[in-house]
DNA sequence: CTTCTAATGTACGAACTGGTACGTTAGTTA
DNA sequence: TAACTAACGTACCAGTTCGTACATTAGAAG
């Protein structure tokens, strides 16, 4: 309740906080077997003990930072204001964002890997997530209904299916990166083809919903 | 060199390719550091010890789980047969054979997934793989070019990036099964909705590359 | 200043797990 | 049938890893 933050040497929030911080560069990195309950008590300036009393155990840990984790990024999805675009250009931004997100969140998209390696058998104990998860998905369905009440659209598309699209491209793209680049010798994130992809992506999705 | 086919006690090719087997499974479920290589051999009519004398330890077999994995797809994509096709019906042709491949093979999917979550590092000791692994693409480059011939396609697209628009909507539909079953409470792969998305898939593709 | 408790640190144990030393057997060859 | 080798099995070890018993301290409350 004090004021004298930064100088303190017993802060029980920011002991969490920096826990789950390295847990899910360590989840992310290793999987959930593959991560070290003592390598990431080493990377944090708290030790082992802390990380049994305040989560319990390893899996308990590895269910906050996958709560963290979508949370943040269904909190930056809401952000997103399309009602000042026409439908098309509102499909595409939404694209983009996604696309961004994607791009900026690597370990977001390997915890994903990582849960559905496991059959999303964490995921369905944390009752919170699935009520967070159709923002996105809503924006959708909104622009497709103006856009097919203005006549632009197709009428037979499911916003969820759109969706799918969307995230199958960029989730794609930063997730295979590496056997992508071993088979192929392509860099899917690499800079100068950032624009291309992204405009690809737009073009895909507004082409395939147009009349 | 004998013909005495099953009823041998001892054949070490048939051992061989039973721990392969075995070990797919297992590195598919429970990735490369959840893998156990006593659950591997307890799955098998033989014992640890043949793992490590047919192939030295756990990161060679996991090499060989890889190897032949990719083989047996790029083998099955070489058959298929699409110069008596128009270019339109190619392109789709060539996305639905990837769409069932991916269908029928999880296995490999998650083999993908896990390959990924390491960097890529075991592929690249594996240099056979990279010679194989062109031939989907070559495919699909002598169909664009010649729809780009007869005037029915855009002239400013790439094959390999054809080839990841495909790969990645089938490889999502597979590969995040779990968490979107979770979140949306819709089975990507459910029966019902299988015609839906593989005709999904080719009007995505061909309505791209349509001028 | 004393007391009390949340927060923290140390040391260790039990189970697991990859790997190996050593012995045995099937089947081939001379 | 004797000798030889590839194929196989058992028992075990050494290192790792999750988890915990126990001791300690910072800082709030009275």
């Amino acid at each position: 309740m004090t004021a004298q933050t930064g100088e303190r040497r017993r802060d029980a929030e920011r002991t969490r906080t920096e826990i789950v911080d390295v847990a899910t560069e360590e989840f992310a990195e290793r999987g959930y077997s593959g991560a070290r309950v003592d390598e990431i008590a080493a990377r944090t300036r708290t030790t082992k003990r802390m990380i049994y009393y305040y989560f319990g155990g390893k899996e308990q840990l590895y269910l906050a930072v996958l709560e963290r984790a979508y949370a943040e990024i269904r909190a930056a999805e809401r952000t997103v204001d399309v009602d000042h675009l026409d439908p098309v250009a509102a499909v595409r931004r939404l694209a983009e964002v996604t696309f961004d997100h994607h791009e900026a969140h690597p370990a977001f998209i390997k915890l994903v890997g990582v849960e559905n390696a496991q059959h999303a058998k964490h995921m369905n104990h944390v009752a919170r997530l699935v009520d967070l998860n159709s923002s996105a998905v809503d924006l959708l369905r909104g622009v497709l209904d103006r856009g097919r009440a203005e006549g632009t659209f197709r009428d037979d598309v499911d916003a969820l299916d759109v969706h799918m699209m969307i995230s199958s491209f960029c989730f794609f793209r930063v997730a295979n990166r590496h056997t992508w680049g071993a088979l192929f010798d392509r860099d899917l994130l690499d800079e100068s083809r950032r624009g291309h992809y992204r405009t690809m992506l737009g073009d895909l999705v507004t082409g395939y919903l147009r009349k």
